[in-house]
RNA sequence: GGAGGAGUGGUCGAGUGGUUUAAGGCACCGGUCUUGAAAACCGGCGUGGGCGCAAGCCCACCGUGAGUUCGAAUCUCACCUCCUCCGCCA
């Protein structure tokens, strides 16, 4: 959400950030409607005043003794036209307010121009892949020799872009899940939270799901929407709050599944797993001073980033461009983890530094110990990381084509039981299953 | 699902049609006093918006939305949330 003010002050600024956006100026449609609407204000406040004013006599006549009927008549006369500039007030407000949160956010400057992913730019990478090319499978193949990954039993029991494993990858699953909020509870201070997975309106409008991209989500029968990241429920934690900004900044992570229609992906990543409508994340979300947000954002990269580390998979880190940026964010860094069977680096967190645009939106406000005014929050959210994309990378990367098996990353194997390494169930226990 | 009760500012809480401009307490901020602190005392202290160069003036907001009325925190209706009891239930 856009604030009106900044825009009537800086017309020319917000246009060319729009403009960074690929989108038309927008300053001019909304400043007339802006003004059309104050003066429409203005003058039902001044009738307002007026009633008040004549409605407080007429009780004083009344308590008198005296004959209030002239006054009465005088009020009643107000009413039409007050009804009348209320209603104008209320629909003009409301097409404001609809165009202001249908504009995506502004960017910084320093997030590279450019119109695609093509275009979004390296930072660094760490690791090296080691798999030799020849070696390299994808993970439906190694998953499905090892008998735990299955794709028809899941097409049978819900459709196209589920899957359903079992055994030792159903205990992966987990064990990475585990690991990961492991690490950020432990080490990087987030306070893990088990958020509704289930979200009303003014939760998907807060984060900037809604009015614009509905058909993204799935929505029950009764009206709420499944969440498609924990990034909606952490961040509206603060929604209508005014917090102590020595509380800040407030970490916390969440391991959920995320619900995704991928309405506008048909055709798109259709084998594997790489792109479900159901997947486990664990999410970062902070919430910070103004002052602080850029610094968080360094810094909940490097927590996403830690986790590839400790995995031991190579990724590289890059900065998207103009192009390629969410709605609702000013940067974002992605970290894309290297898989080996398709022969290039795949998208497995994604971090944005949101400003103010979402606090604005949910009304979430910090206040400075002793002091009068308030500002908008910042927030800042994370994949750390997405568990689906990690067990690919797992498979992909620690496969041994020598046996067709995967080794378990040292830092799961506290959590799988003294598993060392998937090897192929036998076609009748994987049968079985 | 059934029957009751309740939602007022940062918090507690008064307020059942017109000097309410939402009392009062707590918390918080400033000051007096004090070697310092506490206590006491004095003062300040909700949010959003409009008009104005400014001082300031005005409007809206008492869970949400409609309605009644010249006038609504207060009356009516619907909805939401929470609490108590009953039923069902992982």
């Amino acid at each position: 959400m856009h604030d009106i003010k900044f825009i009537r002050e800086n017309p020319k600024a917000f246009d060319q950030a729009m403009a960074r956006r690929n989108m038309a100026g927008q300053s001019s449609a909304l400043l007339a409607l802006d003004e059309e609407r104050r003066a429409v204000q203005t003058e039902l406040q001044k009738i307002q005043a007026e009633r008040n004013a004549k409605s407080q006599k007429i009780g004083e006549v009344k308590k008198a003794g005296g004959d209030a009927a002239g006054l009465m008549d005088e009020v009643m006369a107000l009413k039409n036209r007050m009804t009348e500039l209320e209603e104008k007030d209320r629909t003009m407000g409301e097409s404001l307010n609809l165009h202001l949160s249908s504009l995506p956010n502004i960017l910084f400057d320093e997030t590279p121009d450019g119109k695609d992913e093509s275009q979004n730019v390296e930072l660094r990478r760490v690791g090296t892949p080691i798999l030799k090319k020849s070696d390299a499978k994808d993970h439906t193949d190694i998953g499905e020799a090892l008998g735990m990954m299955d794709f028809e039993t899941a097409a049978k029991i819900s459709g196209s872009r589920f899957v359903l494993m079992h055994s030792g990858l159903a205990r992966l699953e987990r064990a990475l899940a585990q690991f990961m909020l492991d690490t950020h509870t432990g080490e990087h201070g987030y306070t893990e939270v088990s958020p509704p997975l289930l979200v009303n309106d003014k939760t998907a409008y807060g984060t900037g799901q809604l009015p614009k991209f509905a058909e993204d989500l799935f929505r029950t029968t009764r009206g709420d929407w499944l969440i498609p990241t924990a990034e909606v429920p952490l961040t509206n934690m603060v929604a209508d709050m005014i917090i102590d900004q020595e509380d800040t900044p407030r970490r916390y992570c969440a391991f959920t599944p995320c619900f995704r229609s991928e309405a506008g992906a048909a055709g798109k990543d259709t084998r594997g797993m790489l792109r479900q409508h159901q997947f486990y994340k664990v999410e970062l979300v902070s919430i910070t001073a103004p002052e602080d947000s850029i610094a968080e954002h360094e810094r909940m990269t490097g927590c996403a980033e830690n986790i590839l580390k400790k995995l031991e998979l190579p990724f590289r880190t890059i900065v998207l461009c103009s192009g390629d940026t969410g709605f609702g964010a000013r940067k974002t860094y992605d970290i894309e983890v290297w898989l080996p069977g398709q022969d290039r680096y795949r998208e497995i967190s994604s971090c944005s530094n949101c400003g103010d645009f979402q606090a604005r939106r949910m009304n979430a406000r910090l206040r400075k110990k002793g002091e009068k005014e308030t500002r908008f929050a910042h927030t800042l959210n994370g994949s750390g990381v997405a568990v689906g994309r990690a067990l690919i990378a797992v498979l992909e990367n620690y496969y041994d084509p020598a046996d067709g098996g995967v080794r378990i990353p040292a830092v799961l194997k506290p959590y799988m039981g003294g598993v060392e390494k998937l090897m192929p169930l036998s076609l009748a226990t994987s049968r079985a299953a």
